[in-house]
DNA sequence: ACATTGAGCTTACAAGTGTACGCTAGTTTA
DNA sequence: TAAACTAGCGTACACTTGTAAGCTCAATGT
């Protein structure tokens, strides 16, 4: 077995058993060296063959996830160009989402207000991220002024946000209610802002 | 000195030691039983005379942000009484609070989507309780009906409290701007639930 | 006046933490 | 084939943690 190899997989199985780690009761600072790798079969000190720092870690484990939400962006572009509906296709892909990457949303959730600035900036860089592209969406869709579009799509990424907290550790039908909820919220802001323009526009 | 009133005192410091500690980088989890005796400059053991757990401090702790934010209803509620605008007034009034009680917000924030369920739930009851006021307010100054008016409140919430987070570390010119923007926000949600309820009176 | 109570202390211990140090053994390179 | 490299390990150390046990002594109750 190649060598470079077996350390990406080492390195690998140490972001997993990261992840495994993060349920509902554990957050990043929370998880100590030595239990990270403990789940990864590692000698303790062998971690450090990897990352520098558990901080070094955490980093790495925001990284992915923000990566996995802008696959989820990207799913949901492709869904809504097959027709359906915005507000509706996108609100149930990413209810989808959080429900089958779990552990992933729960992460960004709570490091979004946690206790280490570098996690807090890294989060908030991925969701920076979701608004600036539902903002250009929105004025090359609505033509909507660049200050409305963006407002509008400010509140909706909270909202939204919002809304996968609640649904989180939610029953099937809770999740069920908590969308459809959202969705007319979205359609509030939507029209608000459609409004918003239209007398700007005076 | 009073027993019982030297009790209570000790009590209190035990509660603002704590507090003290809930700084950018703490959360409830994450201090420990000695360190807050330390800062309220008793044994640690002699915690126990108060509370059987730092859970149970934890507990008091979120009890005392909810009265704190009850106490910041009822004051945008007298501010609302002698004019000025609900959303203008609403909004100066929170970004005040969480600028004159930074740690009791952050706590509200992080605990709402912390590890601790226990805690989770309690801060949830709190702005729970903050929705269905705004919810009973709005009923009876605009009128819209209960569903409509519920959704628009639990918005509006959301909204407000994204903000304050946003808020939380940001400098005096960057609060007003993101204040500013979410009183925008909540015109948006608004008036496009008011647009909600012409349309259902059809 | 005396006995009881209880807030706070000191001491002690087992468990868990991060990480420094040096070794081993397999892979890679020359 | 010999030398260099390095992922992973075992041991060790200094800390911090929660909390059990038992003491002190001032406030309280009788």
């Amino acid at each position: 077995m190649n060598r470079q190899e077996q350390k990406l997989r080492t390195r690998r199985s140490i972001i997993e058993a990261a992840f495994s780690l993060l349920d509902e009761q554990r957050s990043l600072s929370s998880i100590s060296l030595r239990e990270v790798a403990r789940e990864a079969g590692i000698a303790p000190t062998s971690f450090y063959r990897h990352f520098k720092d558990i901080d070094e870690l955490g980093l790495t484990l925001v990284d992915e996830a923000g990566l996995a939400l802008r696959q989820l962006m990207r799913q949901a572009r492709l869904r809504i160009a097959s027709g359906g509906g915005v507000i509706n296709t996108s609100v149930d892909t990413f209810m989808e989402f959080i429900t089958a990457n779990n552990n992933i949303f729960r992460l960004l959730l709570r490091e979004h207000t946690g206790t280490s600035m570098a996690f807090r900036s890294a989060v908030l860089r991925e969701i920076k991220h979701f608004t600036v592209e539902l903002t250009d969406y929105t004025i090359s869709n609505t033509g909507l002024p660049y200050n409305i579009a963006n407002l509008q799509a400010e509140a909706m990424v909270k909202l939204v946000f919002s809304a996968g907290a609640e649904a989180l550790d939610a029953s099937d039908e809770q999740k069920a209610n908590v969308a459809q909820r959202v969705k007319l919220q979205l359609r509030f802001v939507a029209n608000g802002a459609l409004q918003a323009a239209a007398q700007q526009n005076l």
